[in-house]
DNA sequence: GACAAATTCAAACAGTCGTTTCATACTATC
DNA sequence: GATAGTATGAAACGACTGTTTGAATTTGTC
């Protein structure tokens, strides 16, 4: 009773987040993720069909709460200035916010996990990718195009890819750098200041012209 | 004596560049390198010694030139301008351009693998690319902050990484997002308009504040 | 406690991987 | 033309991969 049947899946759902952000996700292996999980190489089969099956599963449980509160980010924004426009640093920050939070989540391996999962390209992620980001793409490009109205749809596609370029970067920084940020000491605090410096940079792109 | 020893290298390494690009570094494997080549599968470790050998080659041969390049721009665009700084714009173009260069190159498959190697994370990779990396990034640093006075050396650092971000994030475009940058029935043109973009989208960002 | 469903387990399957071996062919130099 | 050095060839090695099997075990229900 102390260990429903669900419990499995999750500590496979953990070892295989660990060992994709560490390993890889093609090169981490079941065995690993077996092991690491204290389950039977055949549970990952048993639980979630096949290593792909696995895959998804690790790549939703991640980002699917993370664009949905990309979203209720949005929703909220609109509606609290009405029929006037959100500014765009604050549309920024609510597309941006989310993935930079998990830098504080305790979890040190899920920005890597992250990265990794956005320059996949085999088809079990980059489908799967692809299907959970397009709401969010469609949702803050005609958002982007409200906050700064001259820009086209063209330009706004283009800079939002620059965009999520200089966010996935920073998710996948060295150690080293990220220590250059901080004023030493504290662990918590230069995550804000990515997130400012990601906005102001970010912004400055958008507007121009 | 129609085929001189080093031809083989040469099938090689072209090989090993394409079946990287398509499937990526690790999952391409040297049976369908050496096969495409028309060479043995033992010539990799002939000629390489072994697989990592050859990704350390490849690698070499295709960013060596790249960063070559931006090293004789920045040099030229100094001396140009002798003890007057370089205008932001043209310092982020003589770093953007010559990888950009590559899209118009007839090997289509370039920018998905420079993308590709910038991703790495196995040792291999990852210490040859910060070996040849590192004298380029020094030199753009100092004269970043020669161009953008009020600039901090923590910042220039990161947004560098912003810049590089984007720069990769466009060398891995899907090319349907591409088609939208073209008026249609040109191919070589759209490479020319992305320069512009994420130019003007850095330098907007850089001289922030 | 008996029954049925869900889960775990050890073991093996068939396949692929990078690497090595050693024999064969080529290519220069004398 | 024999010889040394370079390159290619077919084949096998051992180690790993994801997946499957079928029996053993645990779990929930009556």
């Amino acid at each position: 009773m102390a260990t429903p049947p669900a419990e499995t899946r999750e500590r496979l759902l953990d070892a295989a987040e660990l060992a994709f952000a560490q390993e890889g996700i093609q090169q981490a292996s079941l065995r690993t993720i077996t092991a690491a999980a204290q389950a039977n190489l055949a549970a990952v089969n048993y639980h979630f069909g096949s290593k792909d099956g696995l895959i998804r599963e690790v790549l939703q449980r991640l980002v699917g709460p993370i664009n949905a509160e990309r979203l209720q980010r949005v929703s909220d924004a609109e509606a609290k200035y009405a029929d006037k426009i959100v500014p765009l640093e604050e549309l920024l920050r609510h597309f941006l916010e989310p993935t930079l939070q998990m830098f504080a989540s305790g979890r040190s391996h899920i920005p890597t996990l992250i990265s990794r999962f956005h320059h996949e390209t085999s088809p079990a992620v980059a489908e799967t990718m692809a299907a959970v980001l397009e709401p969010v793409v469609g949702r803050f490009l005609q958002a982007l195009m409200r906050s700064v109205p001259s820009l086209t749809i063209e330009r706004a596609l283009l800079r939002g890819q620059f965009m999520v370029g200089a966010l996935l970067e920073t998710l996948s920084l060295n150690p080293e750098v990220l220590k250059l940020m901080q004023p030493a000491g504290v662990d918590s605090l230069p995550r804000l200041n990515m997130l400012d410096e990601l906005v102001t940079f970010c912004a400055a792109g958008f507007r121009h012209e």
